[in-house]
DNA sequence: CTGTTAGCGCTTTCAC
DNA sequence: GTGAAAGCGCTAACAG
């Protein structure tokens, strides 16, 4: 066993006393004799043998490998997104291979070329950096959320626009009369700019006078939120909103922690509903940081791999969009859940 | 563009007017006349040539990927140290194959077997299932904290020793003088094993009555927590422990919600100290859940890395351990924190 | 420095 | 069914 080197198939053939094509025929299970089978298999064991990938792969231009790209994996949003983009490509007995882009463009072009240059058989890309020309037409990928110029590329995401129009929906069935949207996007179109779009559908559908910040992702977010507030004060103090939807948990989660910090109360001063549905430690049953709309994030992995994995890439949908659903996460007047809390802390 | 076969090394050689060794060696950086070079590159730019990493890796028997086993990457520790690892494997133009195990020790084995089918380098696993048979002696493989017997693998980690005695130490210098411990393991051994051991050194040395709740992981946890809890109850309600180090950041947070549905303060009438250092939403500046000894991820996934691509794996080191260090996280009565903290929000 | 050539380990015709 | 043989695209050893 030790630094022996890896039995080919050829050795397997040798030992099993047959030629190289019945050994080939019995890895890809293809019919031979019950005894050649059997003598071949014995081999296999025998010897420990495993097929070179490599090997294979040279002759048959397949891989069995998906480029997986995204940002990061810290946010817990893409870790959950991956982790289930693995658990969807283990099912077909599909490998992920990841790539971190940190906001670099470079590398995720590098990433790109995985897939030309052969050693991986599609490509699913979480990105936020104009990588648009450097996709050919003739790789499997499939983007998620993000839109590309001028390219058919199939799209998975999460219905943004039904996810926000249910924000204020729920708001607004806790009491809200005046829920105010707040949001930091990214320079680069997608699905997620339909938020903003379901927000003021909601307010005229309830004649609400729209009132939001709207502004590109910055350092100065915290800032910004503070003079929203601030702006925002009635000579008594009060807010003349009572209810935001955030973009984001991420900023659902600072705008609530500036309120409190200010003195204001959520959710009784202030409801808040975020977007995603992150949960903490990022365990299933985990409680979300605030209520929120959550993308439902096992299905649109599913889509994706479904969609990278697709035989004819020619009939593909353009864009799949998945429900989000409500879910209370402490930052709602949500008389349901509160009962339904107050039983588990008595448990 | 379309549908059009990737060219090959042949084309750019044909196109180049030069022959294939040629090619092959401006490819891979060899000197050759500044002409010829000339033409190939330019040749290849033409015809958008791209390697192709199969037919590479069967004749060098390298594929410039490395495994990287989890459990699973939901769970921010794992899903920074993921992160890192894919960082410290781009510096050196190595890509990353991710394998979630998601608790199913076939899947790692299936992954192990990735190095021996050549589809990768090297492996670095976090693992807590029972692989140690499946692991050959030729394979480049460096484990995170795990220990398996009779193997000479290298294992990583953060000094868990050490970390615990930090802990203990910090707690008795914010006031504790009753610190208990509290820890549900894995069934298999590890360097975070340490950490009780480091928890009774520190009880020794401060001349501490031991008192601790030490069980495996199972689904009574929350249960055995309020039960731990209530045996530490006196007549009049006041707790015989008023601070408690532990073994994970996950579990201090439950410790601490039950705690707080109890009617205790954190850290007013208990102080916390977890361990792991996860930060919310992964932001490298997040604030962390409790106060917590941080595990040094970056430093702790570049080393993985130079083990796991070191060139002679006779000399190296069996165990390599980094140090953790205390943060202040909200749980604990650390005077310089607070008063930092009071000059941030005020700004 | 260059071109030629022999494989790397496997799949896939193709006669038998 | 089976075995022989021709490559897949690339690298490395070799003689020129």
């Amino acid at each position: 066993m030790k630094s022996k080197k890896n039995a080919t198939m050829k050795d397997v053939a040798k030992l099993a006393g047959v030629s190289l094509g019945t050994v080939s025929k019995v890895i890809n299970k293809i019919a031979v004799t019950p005894e050649n089978q059997r003598r071949v298999e014995q081999a296999v064991s025998e010897l420990n043998y495993h097929p070179n990938a490599y090997a294979r792969g040279l002759k048959t231009q397949k891989t069995g490998m998906i480029v997986v790209i995204v940002p990061n994996i810290s946010n817990p949003f893409f870790a959950s997104f991956v982790d289930r983009i693995g658990f969807s490509l283990k099912k077909r007995d599909l490998r992920l291979l990841l790539a971190c882009a940190e906001g670099d463009p470079e590398r995720e072009i590098d990433c790109l070329r995985l897939a030309s240059s052969n050693k991986a058989d599609g490509v699913i890309a979480l990105t936020y950096s104009d990588i648009g020309n450097y996709i050919t037409d003739d790789m499997a990928i499939v983007t998620f959320d993000r839109y590309f110029d001028n390219r058919n590329i199939p799209r998975v995401g999460s219905d943004n626009f039904g996810g926000a129009v249910t924000a204020i929906d729920m708001l607004v069935r806790f009491g809200c009369r005046h829920p105010a949207y707040v949001r930091y996007y990214s320079p680069f179109p997608g699905e997620s700019d339909r938020r903003l779009e379901g927000y003021l559908y909601a307010c005229k559908k309830y004649g609400f006078q729209p009132d939001y910040l709207n502004e590109e992702a910055n350092d100065r977010e915290p800032a910004m939120l503070r003079e929203f507030i601030h702006s925002h004060q009635t000579p008594d103090g009060t807010l003349t909103f009572d209810g935001v939807f955030v973009h984001t948990d991420y900023h659902a989660v600072m705008l609530m922690n500036i309120l409190q910090s200010e003195g204001y109360r959520v959710p009784e001063d202030v409801q808040i509903i975020g977007f995603d549905g992150i949960r903490q430690f990022g365990l299933p049953e985990g409680k979300l940081f605030v209520s929120s709309i959550v993308q439902p994030v096992d299905q649109l992995a599913e889509k994706c791999v479904e969609l990278v994995t697709a035989d004819d890439r020619s009939a593909l949908p353009t864009l799949t969009l998945l429900p989000a659903h409500y879910e209370y996460g402490g930052t709602t007047r949500d008389p349901q859940a509160c009962s339904r809390q107050n039983a588990e802390n008595r448990s």
